[in-house]
Parts: C-alpha cells; structure tokens; sequence
DNA sequence: CGCATGGTTGAGAGGTCTCAAGAAAGGTGG
DNA sequence: CCACCTTTCTTGAGACCTCTCAACCATGCG
C-alpha cells in the first residue's frame, strides 16, 4: 500500500509541482500523502468554497480566485493551475466577495482535517511554493499597474507558459490555454473587446498562434522583450 | 532586564500590530524581544537591501516594496507602516528589480539571524500578520484592475488610515501621510498629474482634506462608497 | 436547422496620459 | 530676515489607450 501510495505521489503534479522548491525523499512523500485525503470533482463556474474548507491542491484543470464589485466588475486575482495548493497560505480571511472558482472540469484533492507541515524539508518545500504563489501576486500588481495591454497579455501568456512547463503540461512552446478571452480579461484588467483585439495583435505580429484552445509561442524572445519586466 | 525589554516591546508599534491577530502572553513578547537584534535608521530614498539580509520590524517611518520596469515605469507593490514585518514572508525572492525602498526617514530592527517562531501563539499571530498582507495584497491588485482613480484614491486612503489607527498613529480622521503625490502615483497606478486631478476632485467633493501632509477623511461613509469593495 | 456560446470587428466616447508651464512651499546662505 | 533655489503641487490642452455599445461571424450541439 505504501508503494501505491507513493506511486500515486511520485507523478502527481503537485509533487512535479513541490519538487521545484527543494528535494523530497520518499518518506517526505509518503508523509505528504497521508495527510492528503479525499478526491472531488467540480464543474466550471463552481465556487471551490474557501471558507472553513480545508487546503486542498488540484489534481487536473484550471482554477482562479477572483473578487467581484458591487457593480459586477470582477478582478481575477490568482490563477491555480494544476498541482498548485490553494488554501495552504490561508488567504481564506473569510472576506469579502473573494472566491475561488474553477474554470474548467476541476479534479481537486482536499488535506486532511488538521493539516501541517513541520519545518523540515517538507515545510521548507510548502514555505517556498507560499512565496512563489506571493511573487507571482507581485507580478500581477506590477501588469495591471504599470504595463499596456500587449505587455500584460505577453507577461501573462510567458507566465503561463512556465508553470505548466513545470508539470508537463507544454509541449515546446505549446499549452493549452482553456478559458475564454472574457477570464483573460478579467484577470489583465481589461475588457473583452480589448483582449480580443490585443491577441489579434499578436498575432499578425507573429507572436503566438491560436488554435481553439491551443497557444503557441512562436517567438519568445520578443515576448520577452515585449513583456518588458524582464524576469 | 527583563522588565526593560518587557517595557520597550509592549508600547512599540509591531507589538501593537501583531496583538492585532492574537492575544500574546508577557513570555511571547519577552521571547520575542530576545530573537530581535540590532536597531537601524535609514534615510529617504534608501535601499533596505532584502536579499540576504534578516528580516525586521519598521520602529518608526513609512517604506515600501517597489518595481522598476526597464524603461523606468515603477510600480509600489506595498506599503510597509511602522509595526509592520518586513521579509519575513520571504518575497525575498533574491529576483529581479524588485526592491525595498525607504519613503520617509526610518528606524528599524533587524531579527537576529535564525530568527524563527514556533507553532505556538507567537507563531500563529506571525500567521495572521502574513495573512493580513497577502490579504491587502488581493485590495491592491482589484484596485489597479478594476478600479477607476477616483475609488482607488479612496480605497487606498481607506486602507491606510485603518492601518495607522491599529498603531495608534490616526487622531480621528486625520492622520500623517508622509508620501509626495509621485508615490501615490506609482502605488495606484496613475500619472502623478492625474493623481492630483484625483485629490482635488476629493477635496471639492468634501471626502477630504489636506493640509500639508496632514489628510482629513471628512466623510467615511462617500470615501466607502466610493472605493466600491464594500470591504 | 436553429439556438447558444464565444470570437471578431467597427465606431465613437471617455478616462487617463504626456507635455508644458506656472504657483506654492520649504530649505539655505548671506 | 530676506533672497534664492529646489522641490512639490497645480492647472491647461491635446493625444492616446482602452472602453462601451452594437453588430456580425464561427462553431458546436440537440
């Protein structure tokens, strides 16, 4: 049973995910897995219920936490994507209009009641996914507040990129990119038209290629370039 | 000895923070008087060099998180208030042009190196002091994506002036805002002219008032209003 | 085949920006 | 105590990026 459980761990891509952060042994996950418990599904649209749930990581699918105004403009704050933990950095304050909502079919699996980790390897691993999930957050701030449309979307689309490239979920420079120009234009700050139009751009420019939900990054170096921060 | 350091943690103003997110023990204050180290001052405009350096608590004076595009576009991620931590969430992420920058003159303390806190109440209260920060971190990114200038005018005043109030550094609504109109600017994502078209229209509006760098919230209730997040 | 959903395009409006210059405020040396 | 200089605030005018409104097109599905 310990062998199919680690099994199981080895080439989730939470693990794929953790593992960037530092190296875990077998017992690391194996000790992992016997805190994690039950498996859910959702469909998109549905909210994944932050408050008073436990921390959970998504097995497959996409995900967001997203703040709406009273108005109904909606900010996309966050963007959890396969293998990331959501939860874990209680950002759960109990707030507010702020949810978390799946954007696709969504295969999460919940920590068990009680859920910690210690200060050893496995707490530096979860210390160092906290503050990459707050550097991406920078980045956010930095797009929506100081970068054009083009820049953002090529910032964001590079971002992207790299974290499913971490999970396997790249096949050269091509992802598949599952959701609705709207819910990029809400996590850009910008408005439907506007990212439509923006793609388009980059398109003619020979900068990605669409096809359905698939992207392609034709030319990284000037996305890079275009996305200016340069990281 | 005891009793001095006692004495010098209770009235400072991370200790009036951190009370904010938990009940602390004289014990917890008095151990965490003693994992603190030397006392520093910093100029306007100073770089508080992050990467390798401990983390520290703001005694005194106001600081801020800052990125630079290349072309010289900035962006302020964050305020840092007396009382607050900083680095201790380790965005120290060593990266890019991401820098902690002094706004005002400044004293801070340094934790002594290793500084760590356990699961126990001090632990938990550093929890919350964390929480609390990603949880503005959220405010600022629906601020600059969904906001016009106006309601993040009144959103951020909003927000500082509660933070000041829990240090005790408001008198009513009014509180010191020791920051030029060019910081304003680069925090809310605005021309610095823009954001004064923005303070003027507040103040014809009877929201505000200024005297110097002494700001007025005259009217709570449209300042809410306005900022929309009902937070 | 018709409807629903999501993508695309046009046109005008509007919020914010840039450039530019003048006014106020604050510090410093004579 | 004043003259001067620097910094910061203020205001005007036109440009520009992005928005809103409104269609129209493409795709998929029952």
């Amino acid at each position: 049973m310990l062998a199919a459980l680690e099994g199981r761990a080895i080439d989730s891509a939470y693990v794929r995910r953790l593992r960037r952060f530092g190296s875990l042994l077998d017992e690391d996950l194996a000790l992992l897995e016997a805190r994690l418990g039950r498996i859910e599904s959702y469909r998109p649209g549905r909210d994944l219920g932050l408050v008073g749930a436990p921390p959970m990581f998504l097995l497959s699918g996409w995900a967001c936490l997203a703040h709406t105004l009273r108005d109904g403009r909606r900010q996309i704050v966050a963007f959890f994507l396969p293998g990331d933990g959501v939860g874990f950095d209680l950002l759960t304050g109990s707030q507010r209009s702020l949810v978390a909502m799946a954007l696709t079919p969504l295969k999460v699996r919940y920590a068990k009641p009680g859920f910690t980790v210690g200060v050893e390897r496995l707490g530096r691993v979860f210390a160092g996914a906290a503050a990459a999930q707050l550097s991406r957050m920078i980045d956010q701030v930095v797009r929506l507040g100081r970068q054009t449309a083009y820049e953002r979307m090529a910032h964001l689309l590079l971002e992207l990129h790299g974290r499913l490239a971490e999970i396997g979920e790249t096949r050269g420079e091509v992802f598949h990119l599952p959701v609705k120009q709207e819910i990029l234009a809400d996590t850009l700050g910008l408005s439907l038209v506007h990212v439509n139009r923006t793609l388009q751009q980059m398109r003619r420019d020979q900068l990605i290629d669409i096809h359905g939900s698939q992207m392609t990054l034709l030319n990284r170096a000037a996305l890079t370039e275009a996305s200016d921060q340069g990281s």
